[in-house]
DNA sequence: GATGCATGAGTTACCGGTAACGCGTGCGAT
DNA sequence: ATCGCACGCGTTACCGGTAACTCATGCATC
C-alpha cells in the first residue's frame, strides 16, 4: 500500500486514544505514563505495525541522530572486511546504523565522503587511517560529534583513538628476524609513494633494522593495491635488482603469500635460502605448507572496541582518548629457526 | 563552532536578501530564478559554508530520499567486497548515499536488517540473494520503493534483477568437466545445509552430470563460512571417506585453493590424479602455479549495473525487470587438458 | 482546610527543506 | 487596448518526532 505516511505516531495515538506525546513517550520507554496506557499504546503499535521514523527523529533535537559514518581504505581486504562486519554488529547491537564508505588512501577522498556524510547529521564518525585532509579537520570540527581513528594509533589523536601502533609492529618483525639471523633484507610493498599504515610498519622495521646498524638493501613499491599477485611479481621485480637478499618483509600476508608462490616457482628454499615475513594474520595463509610470519591484528576486537568507544562517549560515559588493541607476532616457520 | 543549526536555508536567504525558497531552487537546480539571484545565493552559500541537511529533505515529501540500503551476505569475502566497492562508488556517483548491512545468509538477520533500515526511508533497496522471509516480504512491499535482487537471477523478481544464473554456472561446470573425461566426482561445500547461492551452483552441477548419468560420488558440506582452510580440511575429510576421485568441484575458488594445498602436502598429482574446479574467480587464485579452473564473476558490473537499474527505476525511466551480467567458465589447468 | 508536590497526561513550537500555491510584473498575441 | 501567460519570487503548510511547557488530579503534609 505504502500510503501516506504509513502510519505515525499520530495513527497510534488517535487508536489509542491518548495524545502522539504519550505515544512517543512509550515506545522510547521513559517515564511519565501509566502502565494501563502502556499497555494500550503498545496493543495499537503491534496491530498497526508501526515502523518508527528515524528521520524525523534525528532531524528534530540535536544529538538524536543513531546514525555513525565509517569510512575504510577499501572493502576488497579481508582485514577491512572483518572490521566492518564486526564494527556494523556492535553499533547495531547498541541500537546504532552506519553509512559506510571508503577512501582508497586518498585523503581527498575522504573528504568527499565526509562532505556527503555530514548532510546526514550523523551522531560520530568512525575513520581508519590518520591522514586526513584540512577540510576534513574543518569539517570534523564544525559537525561537532565524537571522532575514533581507528587501526592506526595516533599519538595526538583528533578525539578517541583506537588500534595499535604501526610502526611498533614493524619495529618487532625487525627485532624478531633479525635475532634469527637474518640479514640482507629486502622490503616489497603497495600504494606507492602515499601515506599508508604500511608506510608506518615499514618505518618501524627501518628503525628496528637502524638498532642493529642495518639498512634495507632493496625494495620495491608497488604502485597497485595489496594483493596476491602484486606480492608475486613485485618479488621477481626486487629479486631481479638484487638477489642476494635472505629475507623479505611484505606488506601484508597477501603480498607475503603471493611471494612465496613466487619464491616457490623459482626454487628457492624458505627460510633456508631466503625467509618471509608478512602482516595481518590473515586467513589465507592458513594453507600454507609453512606457517607464516606473521603480525596477528585482532579486526574483530578492534571494531568492538571502536564501537563501544565511541557509543561511550555518545551516552556520556567517560571514555579513554586511547585505547590499544594489541597485536601478535607470530614468529613462524618462514623465517629461520630460533637458534 | 557547531552552533545550533550550523547554517540552513534560512541563513542563506537572509544573508542574499532572497527567500528560502528561492535558495533551495538554486540549490536544487531547477528553475524560476534569475541568473542574477543564483549567482548571489551561490555566494553566500560559499561564504557561508552550508551543508545540506539531507535528513529535512528525505524527510519531507515522501520519495525525496537519497538512501539506498545494501544487504549482502558479508564482508569478509573478496567477491563482496568488490561489489560493494562498485555499488557504493556507482550510487555515490549518481548522487545516492548507502546503508550496508550483512545477514550472513541467515533470512531472519536480512529481516532485522531491513527493520532497521526502514525506520530511515530509503529510496531503495537492493539484496543479494533470494531467499527472503515473509516478513521480509511484507515489509518490502509496505515500504513500497524499488527494490533490486542481486547477485542470483530469480525468475520471478519481487522487482528488478540483476546478475546472473548460479545453477547454469554449475551446469556449465559440470558440462566442461566431463568434456574433459572426469567421472568420479565429489563435492566440497560451505554453510551447511543453508540455501546459499553455493548450493544453487550445486543442483546445477549434479543436473550437469545426470545428463552424462552420473552422480556426485562423495561430497561434504561444511558448517562454516567458506574460506582457505575449510577447504583443506573439508578436502581431507572428503577423501578419508572416499578416496577413489578424480575430481572436486568447490564451493568456492577460495575452498579450492584450499584443497589444492591438501591434494599438494598429500602428494597427489593435479589434475593428473585428482582435478579441482572453484568458482568466483578470485584474485587469490592468480599465484598459483596452474591456472584454476573457475567461473569468473564480475562483480564490479554486476554493482554497477544493479545501481543503475535502481536509480533508472527511481528516476522514472524504463528499466529491465532482469538483467544477465555474464559469467565466464576459465578451464584453466587444474582438469585434465582438452581431450 | 490550605498548601505542596508527584503523577499522568495534553499542547505548543520547532527542526530544515520542499510542494503547492499566490501574486505582481512585463511581454507578445489578438 | 486588453487579455493571457510565462517568469521570478514570496508565503504557507506540512513531513514525524521530541523538548519544554502547561494543566488537572490525587494524595500527603502542616
Amino acid at each position: 500500500m505504502a500510503k501516506r505516511g504509513g502510519s505515525g505516531l499520530e495513527e497510534i495515538a488517535r487508536a489509542a486514544g491518548v495524545s502522539k506525546m504519550t505515544v512517543s513517550r512509550v515506545l522510547r520507554g521513559g517515564s511519565g505514563f501509566s502502565e494501563e496506557t502502556r499497555a494500550k499504546v503498545m496493543r495499537e503499535v503491534d496491530r498497526l505495525g508501526y515502523v518508527p521514523n528515524r528521520l524525523a527523529a534525528a532531524f528534530g533535537p540535536a544529538g538524536s541522530s543513531t546514525l555513525v559514518g565509517v569510512c575504510v581504505p577499501r572493502f576488497t581486504s579481508s582485514l577491512f572486511g572483518a572490521l566492518l562486519e564486526s564494527l556494523n554488529a556492535t553499533l547495531a547491537r547498541l541500537g546504532y546504523q552506519t553509512m559506510i564508505g571508503s577512501h582508497g588512501q586518498i585523503p581527498e577522498e575522504e573528504e568527499t565522503w565526509l562532505k556527503g556524510l555530514a548532510s546526514w547529521r550523523p551522531a560520530g564518525v568512525i575513520l581508519a587511517g590518520r591522514r586526513h585532509t584540512a577540510g576534513t579537520l574543518d569539517m570534523l570540527r564544525s559537525m561537532g560529534v565524537p571522532v575514533v581513528e581507528i587501526w592506526d594509533l595516533t599519538t595526538s589523536p583528533l578525539d578517541i583513538s583506537v588500534g595499535f601502533s604501526h610502526f611498533d609492529n614493524g619495529l618487532e618483525m625487525a627485532r624478531c628476524v633479525l635475532a634469527r639471523g637474518h640479514r640482507r633484507i629486502g622490503y616489497v610493498g603497495a600504494l606507492g609513494g602515499r601515506e599508508t599504515m604500511g608506510r608506518q610498519r615499514l618505518e618501524g622495521f627501518r628503525a628496528g633494522l637502524a638498532e642493529a646498524g642495518l639498512n634495507l638493501i632493496a625494495s620495491e613499491m608497488l604502485e597497485d593495491d595489496s594483493g596476491f599477485y602484486p606480492g608475486f611479481y613485485g618479488t621477481e621485480t626486487l629479486l631481479s635488482r638484487e638477489g642476494n637478499l635472505d629475507l623479505i618483509y611484505y606488506h601484508d600476508d597477501e603480498m607475503a603469500i603471493g611471494g612465496l608462490a613466487f619464491l616457490r616457482a623459482r626454487g628457492l628454499d624458505v627460510p633456508g635460502r631466503i625467509g618471509v615475513a608478512g602482516w595481518g594474520g590473515m586467513e589465507a595463509a592458513s594453507v600454507l605448507p609453512q606457517r607464516l610470519t606473521t603480525t596477528k591484528v585482532p579486526t574483530a576486537r578492534l571494531g568492538k572496541a571502536a564501537a563501544e568507544a565511541l557509543v561511550g562517549r555518545l551516552k556520556g560515559s567517560p571514555v579513554q582518548d586511547v585505547t590499544v588493541v594489541p597485536t601478535q607476532l607470530v614468529p613462524g616457520a618462514t623465517i629461520r629457526p630460533d637458534a
